[in-house]
DNA sequence: ACGCCATGTGAGGATCGTTCACGTTCTGTC
DNA sequence: GACAGAACGTGAACGATCCTCACATGGCGT
């Protein structure tokens, strides 16, 4: 179904950062007129570019949103690490604190993250096509959490209850930025509420 | 329901059946080749009829989906009072129980009802242009709810949860119908357990 | 200086959503 | 059963959109 999100790699200089002002301009029309206005030239003008030089590096409009939602995912990732480092929650009650916040706070000066999310309508299968985007943050999530409980041991029924909550987690965080602007801190805490309860089976 | 997906209501049988063979026809291409790809004249032509006749009834693409969400949310809502009145569940886990177990069962067999979903990727606002599909069910499912447990108030915070509650199992679910086909009974398990998990703050 | 590949362009083909002017079937009324 | 009007049905055609392609320019190694 759908491929490589590049077509052909930008190799010099020049092009790299004209597929990142692509991105950028991919992003913010996402934001401003919504998935379905979001046509090829408008980006490509936007972005000051020829329709064609859109086509040199992505193989369709969808792969725009690809590499969009990767460049995301990247961003998203680094983030995530550098709060689990610099806050050293020592639970992992006070982990999902963090991590949550993290994502709130990414959420809403990203451009287009909460249109993107990572389980969200554009594409289920962005970051890799065997697994969903989801199932991608579950996996390096599971990791820290180990580096923060001692001892813990990553079995089948813990990963896949990280997975369930990583899902369950999007979802209402979702929800939280759909009922307000920014955001709905209520419905925050009510994800933190509902990951921590559901996990404490699992962890306790 | 509430605003009209319809361009025209259909007045005579014979225009009743045709418009239900184009949301039959719909939901089966949704399944079989994607939403992107279900287009108009794909829909007008495995339904018999022409591309004109979708337009006699529907004003654009969207609203047929619209329309087929309806339906589908409809005969889900019956299935799901159907099942609660044969059950009779005495307790809220128990209900738990009986309306995902129906969720399931429903998904399995109606064409369409994944990509759907009521919270899903195709339109997250197609039953009420106010509110997203998940807020409609779990209004529904707060007065079910009402009902099983005698005394219940139903508050605001309550109804905030079971909206959560709804949200994170929808994803939850969706999440067991991509892992396995036609589902992973363990997620299903897991689901069951997270919202319990969740609501027991609340209703315990 | 030369050659080669990467990069850049935008008119145009293919396809999709939607409309419209016209023909057909039903339904109520006498 | 005959008539009128409404409901229903049709598919060619129009505009918008995605994407391609033949061609032009820039950058880099030798």
């Amino acid at each position: 179904m759908n491929s490589a999100p590049y077509r052909r790699t930008p190799v010099q200089e020049r092009s790299a950062a004209r597929v990142q002002r692509m991105l950028d301009a991919a992003a913010t029309l996402l934001d401003d007129v919504g998935y379905d206005a979001t046509t090829t030239s408008l980006i490509a003008s936007r972005a000051g570019v020829s329709v064609g030089s859109l086509y040199q590096f992505f193989p369709d409009r969808r792969a725009v949103l690809h590499a969009l939602a990767e460049r995301s995912f990247v961003r998203f990732s680094a983030a995530v690490t550098d709060a689990v480092v610099a806050a050293r929650p020592t639970t992992w009650r006070d982990m999902i604190d963090v991590v949550v916040d993290v994502f709130v706070e990414f959420s809403t000066h990203e451009p287009a993250a909460q249109v993107l999310s990572f389980g969200g309508p554009v594409d289920r299968k962005m970051l890799d096509p065997d697994k969903d985007n989801n199932a991608v943050v579950a996996g390096a999530l599971s990791e820290v959490l180990q580096r923060v409980v001692p001892g813990l041991e990553l079995t089948d029924p813990l990963l896949l209850a990280v997975r369930v909550a990583v899902e369950a987690g999007d979802s209402v965080l979702a929800l939280a930025f759909r009922r307000a602007d920014p955001f709905d801190a209520e419905v925050v805490e009510q994800a933190k509420q509902l990951i921590k309860a559901y996990l404490a089976v699992h962890l306790d």
